[in-house]
This record gives C-alpha cells, structure tokens and sequence, in this order.
RNA sequence: GCCGGAAUGGCGGAAUUGGCAGACGCCCGGGACUUAAAAUCCCGUGAGACUCAAAUCUCGUGCCGGUUCAAGCCCGGUUUCCGGCACCA
C-alpha cells in the first residue's frame, strides 16, 4: 500500500504552523543553534530545484539540534532588491514593489510545501523599508567613520545594463549578469573602505571554522603580498615610487615602467620629448575595456617617456622609463621597476624593445625565460648580495635601503574598495543631501528609512544617472543644515549591501528602535552554521564579514566574526550533466517532482544524490529509489510486531545506524546516512521488526523525511504527553551495542585474499593465527611453505607471509 | 600562467583515512504474483578464464614508477577534467 503524501504533507505542515513548534525564542534558558541558509532572490523563476540541497541540509541540522535541547534559530527572508526585478518593471510596465511581492508569494509556497522548519515569524524582506531603513543607518554609520565617500573614478560600466559594475561583478571583462561589454568610464561614486580592514578580514580566517576552499579563496581574493617600496630618482627631479616583492632583484631593474594614468606623467608634459606619441598612448589605453586588455595580455605594448631617465640607487645607472598599460594605477604605486631576467612580464617586454636583460639571480637560463624561483636562486652580479639566498638578499637589501631612506618595507593587498552606487531605481536610496554650501549631508536618523519615490518609469538612462535624477520633487530638498536649496543623492545602494547584516535582523526582526536589540545579539551571538554557494565566498560573505567587523568596531555586536561555520554545496546539474538552463532545456521544477513523489521523496533525493559538496546530476530514475525507500518504510507500520523494547534482533543494528546517521549530520555526509538507515530497512524486512524497532527509525528519519514519519508516529500511538514527532527527544546509542563480539577477519596469504574466519572480538594475536591457519583454505595455500611473518590488525586483518 | 579540487562498475556514488574495493541507490537480466500491464516481492548483476553447474583462479580504483606484509588512500612523475584568480609587480 502506498501512502497518500499530498494530504499527509499539507496535514502536518498545518500542524507544525499551529503549534509553533519551530519559533525561535529569545532568551530562552536552553542552549542555542543558529543555522543560517543564504536567503533567496525571489525572481520571476519560483524556487531552482537547486535551492532546496542547501535548505533541506540545514533543516535537517536544525530539526535535529531542536530534538537534542537546543533552542534553534532557523530563519529565512527575501533578498528581494535587483536588477532582474527592475529590468521586468521596465519591460511589463509594473511596480518592482508589486512583482517583488507577487514573486515572494510564489517562494513562501514552495518553501512552505517543502516542510523547511522555518520560523516564518521572524521573515525579513530587504525591500521593506522597515528593514532597509537599517541598512541606510549602517551606511550613515559608515560615513560618519570616514569609511565611505564618494570619488571620481574611472568605474566598471556595462554598455547594456547601464549600470556601474563593482570588480566583482565583471567576469571575464564582460558583465556578470548579461554578458554585454564592459568598458571603464569616468563617474563620481560612492566606495566604501572595505580596505581598511584587508588585514582583519585575512587574520579573522584563521579563528573561523570555515571550509577550506572558501578560506583559500578568500585569501585569494584579498591577496597580500610583503615587499618593499623603494625610491628611484629621476633626471625631472620627481621620485619615482615602486613596489616589488622582489628587492633583492634591484640589481637587475634595467628599466622602469608606469601606468598610463600614472599623474607624474602629466607632470613631466613639458619635459616629455615625444609627448604626443604618449597621449595617443594614454587614450588608446583609457578606451580599451577591460576585456580588450586582458585579451591583450599576451603582446606588450608601451611607449618611452623621451627626455627622462631613472636612477637605479643600487648602483647610479640611468635607465629608461616607459608607460605600458601592464602597469595598473590601482595596485601598489602605480609604477614597478622592471627587472626582466627575473619577472615574466617584465621579459616580454624588454624582447619586445630590446632591454637589457641581466641575470642578478643564478639558476635559471634566462635567455629562454624568466627565472623567478625564489627557493633555488643565488644571488649573482649584485655586488653586495653575490652569493647569498633569495630570502637572505632581500632581508640585506632592505635594510641597506631603509639605513639611506631610499625604501621601506611594505604590506601591499589585490583588494580594492568596494564601489557602491548604482544608477538604478530598485535599491536603497543612499540618504545623503548634496548641498552646494555643506557639502555632503546625512540624513538625519530620525529621517529613516528614506523611501523609494514612486515612478512613471524605471528606465535607465544613457548619462547614466539613476531614474530617481528625474523625480525633481523627491531630488529637490533643503538642506538639513543651511536651508539652502540642496539635492537628494540619486544613487541607489547595490543588493549586496541588504545581504550584508540580514543575519543580524533575525535575531530580533521587529525592532523598530535599533537594527536589533543589544539582549538579542548577545543571546544568538555568532551565526553557528552557515552554508551558501561557493559563488559568494569573494562577494557577499567578504562584504557581510566587513559591516560585521565595523559593528563590532561600534561595540554593537559582541564578535568580530560573524559566522563561526561555512560550510557549501554543490550545484544540482541537468540530468546531462551540464548546468540546469531554459535554454538548454533541462531544467527540472521542484512543483512537478512534488506532485509526482512529494516532498519527502524530493528532501530525500536531494539529499542521498551524491556527496553534499559537490555537483550531481539530476536523475529522474534515481529518484524512484527514495520513493520506494518510503513506501518500504511505510509498509513496515502493518508489518510490524508489538513490542516496547527494542528486539534482540535489530538492537545491534539500530544502534550502529542512530550512531551512523548522529554522525554524518555533522559531517554533511547526508548520503551514507540515508543509505544507513535503507540498510537498516532491508533488515527490517529480511529479520522482521517490532514497533519499538520501528519507532526508533522513525524518529532518525524525520529530519530527513518529517511528514511521513509524523503521520508513522501518530499512526502507531508514539504520541506522548501531545507532542508532536518534532518535538521528540534525538536518541542515544549505546557505543557498547554498536560493537560486535563475533567478527568476521579476512585472512590474506601473501597480500591476497584466500578466506574469512569468525573470531571473538579483540581476540589475541596467538587465537586469530591458530584459527586462520586451521582454515582449510588458508591450510592450502600456505601448505609446504615457510611462515615467514604474520601480521595480525585486531579485528581488521590477518596476513600471512609465506616463502 | 598561478591557486584549489577531482578521476573508482553501464550510471550516481561508498570505502571507519594504509587493512575484504564497489556499501546504498539507479539501470539491466531472471523468477513470483496478475487474464495482462503497472506496482510490489525474491534472486542475480565489475571484467575475464575454466566449468552442465558449483567450486576455484586471474585481472581490476586515469597513466608510469616507488614505499609496504598490505595502496583507491602515502611518495615521485604524468595526463585529463572541473572550479576560482588572472599583467597584482
């Protein structure tokens, strides 16, 4: 008989709403969980079926904390600000306030009917401007501190969205949302100082529990790097400012080479003997997108500033200065001293001009390539540092120069700060007053939140200014402090600044005093498990990992870390292995799979799929085996025999399996844990079961599959005391049944396999060789022989060597 | 180019971290039930050799080599694939 999952999905779905059972509460007296999933964008699309592999792994940790004592925060909300939503207003001709919220219905269904345990009390909205007018404060915050201001600066922009891109949200020099061309363009821009804490945010890796392959990406991303600076003179009279991370190669810097947009350039106008060919150089580099200069990369090209000389304080040589578009403005001091012996770049360069090139570390050839290996080298042709290491020469050459000033040690970092306008209608108003008199001028926070006006029309325009610049009502203001006439700030806030302290608000999402009560983040503190995508390991968690160490900055939360755990997932494939796509036609959507399997069968497909951390491929076969696990599973309620205690038979079984599936939780092993318990069920069938035997599997398999195993436990009387399955205590195992006292060792001759014997657990060395030998196999194979070792691993392995 | 990760049956994937390779599931084959089909239940299922069959043996974790009584796992080399970063001095 197979079991009616639409009416008893929706039944105890019902019945865990009226209950309540899955409230958080705020300063209870029992321990508490924090288990956070990356809130959804709710877009046009409904749920992915992707969505549900990272909710159900953590609905899974946090049923199952609840039925070990824990007061469990399990929240979610809309990420619900962007571009998606906007580009949609545009086109059908509706508020992005009313598809948001259509869209947000949509996901609160499909949430709701995947059985999530969810404290759907405590839901935020980004959108909200009871939430955002936190995320405007934060920001005021920010600006009070100095940390964010607003610069003229050439900037990312996508020719088809219009829009100002940040660094992150250009790949491969196209943009990341449609692909369309990305070139740099000169705009007076928000930023925030994400910089300021580049050192914070690497050294705060390293007391976090984070997966490996987040840490490293994030350090990556931040990229420091240990050097020096060092001071070249110049026949124009200007320092010339480099960084290296290579000092002790000073030796061999034949040339130097600056960025286009060095300033020292337009400094030296005068003095540039061939400065026309420079400026033609400058504006055919200030055109190239970044795509064309990375495509590029392989042909350096450059021009040499005329007239001009550098000195190379090593040893008093003149050398040539070049402007070369490999040098970027942005990083380091905007010029490097060229050593091309021992740099790749470097040594494209000089082929391509013909410099010198001279070898000033020993081991390489470098008139095939450039040797850059800092482990081998010895120092040549470098008067002082002949003959020492790599390490040791820069340790020298940094001290001689530090002794005559002509450099210092240096701590440079790839990390850029965070561009944070956009010029787009469906974000966070930035609520500040540019007045002509005061300058810029916060809103006051008793003017929060600054509400989004509302608009005829969502369309961007080509000077790129933000919709809101046409609202003249809205724009025009007095200023706060003069009364003079001033204008609002256009600009909108990108959607990773609602996502950056989301985590925060659920902790107490009604506030309407504070972002949330000091009692309620000293109570929840750090958000204990936090799994997402990989794809937001360099963007939102480095960003969210910022606003937290500046509120911890404040005094206003009590770690400087905001997520003890980051754990991620896998993407779930198209059924071809490639990624799920409309247009390649292999999507599969999670409201059909339901309707065929419902959503326990769905929870735990997504689940026994594959491993938790990588990617799988969807399969409409596959999952029958989970729906046929269930219907074994419910078959077992009119199988099974009375009984209160657990049977003989099974008890060594259930054991190893409640201690299997406690286990893997942890680890995220989800798929060897369902597979634990349909062995469990296979022996259940094979040995038969009683009631007791069954309950117990009820209650290990309800975080997984909580519908069917509440309508089991109602159905077979479990209920006690009026409480529901979820609210059942998590059972121990005792370790002493897990383990066998008979056990089967495989006994090797010679490395091969040539029998199994039963032995006594924890036999001794003598019992297990005379038992393998006495086998009539193990007897052959060694028979006329020489015993040569016996190798006994207690409870493992025997091994016999024989000559 | 650099930094991660991976490679195991027809398929998704297991393997307590050096100890019976292929758990669990899918697919497939055979049988039972059925007028029949679906569903369900039972049996089989890495490849090969010898067998009527059973038994038995050999080979087998991308490729080459090493360490070890013993290697999917450790070491050296190599190929391919996936992901991230990418002129960061």
């Amino acid at each position: 008989m197979r079991y009616d999952y639409t009416t008893i999905e929706k039944k105890w779905q019902d019945k865990w709403e009226e209950a309540g059972v899955f409230h958080a509460k705020n300063g209870c007296e029992k321990p508490k969980y924090y288990a956070l999933i990356e809130f959804p964008y709710p877009s046009g699309q409904g749920l992915h079926i992707g969505h549900p592999r990272p909710y159900t792994a953590l609905d899974i940790v946090a049923r199952k904390r609840r039925m070990q004592g824990y007061n469990v925060l399990f929240p979610i909300g809309w990420d619900a600000f962007g571009l998606p939503t906007e580009n949609y207003a545009i086109k059908t001709k509706t508020q992005p306030a009313e598809i948001t919220q259509h869209n947000i219905k949509r996901f609160t269904r499909q949430c709701k009917a995947m059985g999530f345990s969810f404290d759907w009390s405590r839901e935020v909205n980004t959108t909200d401007p009871k939430y955002f007018k936190w995320t405007q404060w934060i920001f005021l915050k920010m600006f009070e501190k100095g940390l964010a201001y607003k610069k003229k600066m050439a900037v990312n922009w996508c020719t088809s969205c219009k829009i100002v891109l940040a660094n992150e949200e250009v790949v491969d020099g196209v943009c990341e949302r449609c692909g369309g061309t990305v070139i740099r363009k000169e705009k007076s821009q928000w930023i925030l100082k994400i910089t300021e804490y580049a050192q914070r945010l690497l050294d705060g890796l390293d007391t976090v529990d984070f997966i490996e392959r987040v840490k490293v990406a994030n350090r990556n991303w931040i990229g420091r790097s240990t050097g020096s600076e060092v001071d070249f003179a110049t026949t124009a009279g200007e320092t010339l400012k480099v960084y290296t991370t290579r000092p002790d190669t000073l030796f061999g810097a034949t040339y130097m080479v600056i960025s286009p947009e060095h300033p020292l350039v337009e400094k030296w106008a005068d003095i540039i003997e061939n400065f026309d060919e420079v400026k033609k150089y400058q504006e055919a580099s200030k055109r190239k997108s970044d795509f064309e200069r990375t495509e590029l990369a392989k042909d350096k090209t450059g021009v040499e500033l005329k007239g001009i000389k550098a000195i190379n304080p090593v040893n008093n040589k003149e050398i040539p200065i070049f402007i070369s578009d490999y040098v970027l403005m942005t990083y380091g001091t905007g010029a490097i001293m060229a050593v091309p012996g021992h740099d790749t770049r470097d040594w494209e360069f000089a082929k391509v001009f013909n410099l010198p090139i001279v070898e000033v570390v020993g081991g390489g050839d470098i008139e095939k390539e450039a040797f850059t290996d800092v482990e081998t080298g010895i120092l040549v042709n470098s008067d002082f540092l002949n003959g020492l290491e790599v390490e040791e020469a820069k340790k020298k050459i940094t001290e001689w120069l530090e002794e005559r000033n002509l450099g210092h040690p240096k701590v440079n970092f790839k990390l850029r700060d965070w561009v944070f306008s956009r010029q787009r209608y469906w974000g966070e108003p930035i609520p500040i007053i540019i007045c002509p008199k005061c300058g810029f001028v916060p809103l006051k926070e008793s003017d929060l939140p600054l509400e989004l006006p509302k608009v005829e029309s969502y369309e961007p325009t080509d000077t790129g200014e933000s919709p809101l610049a046409k609202v003249r009502d809205w724009v025009e203001v007095k200023c706060p402090i003069c009364g003079g006439d001033a204008e609002r700030e256009t600009d909108t806030m990108p959607n990773w600044a609602g996502s950056s302290w989301y985590y925060l608000r659920y902790m107490d999402p009604h506030n309407d005093k504070e972002f949330a009560s000091q009692e309620a983040i000293n109570y929840w503190g750090q958000v204990d498990w936090y799994n997402g995508g990989m794809e937001h390991a360099t963007l939102h968690l480095l960003y969210s990992r910022f606003w937290h160490k500046f509120l911890y900055d404040l005094g206003l939360v009590p770690y400087d870390e905001p997520y003890a755990k980051r754990t991620s997932h896998g993407m779930i494939m198209g059924e071809n292995g490639e990624k799920m796509s409309k247009s390649r036609g292999n999507v599969v959507n999670p409201d059909d799979v339901i309707a065929e399997y419902g959503t326990d069968t769905l929870r735990l497909y997504e689940m026994f799929i594959g491993d938790f951390e990588k990617a799988a491929p969807w399969s409409t076969t596959a999952i029958k085996g989970c729906k046929r696990f269930l219907d074994r599973v419910w078959v077992l309620t009119e199988l099974a025999t009375e009984g209160d205690e657990i049977s003989k038979a099974n008890e060594s079984s259930i054991h190893k399996t409640i201690k299997k599936v406690t286990e893997d939780i942890e680890t995220m092993k989800f798929n060897t844990a369902i597979a634990a318990m349909m062995s469990l069920v296979n022996e259940f069938y094979e040995k038969g079961c009683n009631k007791a035997d069954l309950r117990m599997l009820t209650i290990i398999l309800n975080p997984f599959a909580p519908h069917i195993t509440e309508e089991i436990w109602e159905s077979l009387g479990f209920v006690h005391d009026g409480l529901l399955l979820a609210q059942e205590t998590w059972p121990a195992y005792d370790e002493e049944k897990t383990i066998d006292n008979v056990i089967e060792v495989p006994v090797q001759v010679n490395g091969r396999l040539r029998a199994t014997v039963t032995l006594p657990m924890d036999c001794d060395k003598e019992e297990a060789i005379r038992t393998a030998i006495s086998d009539e196999k193990v007897a052959t194979a060694i028979e006329g022989k020489n015993i040569v070792k016996q190798i006994v691993v207690p409870n493992k392995i025997i091994n016999i060597v024989v000559k």
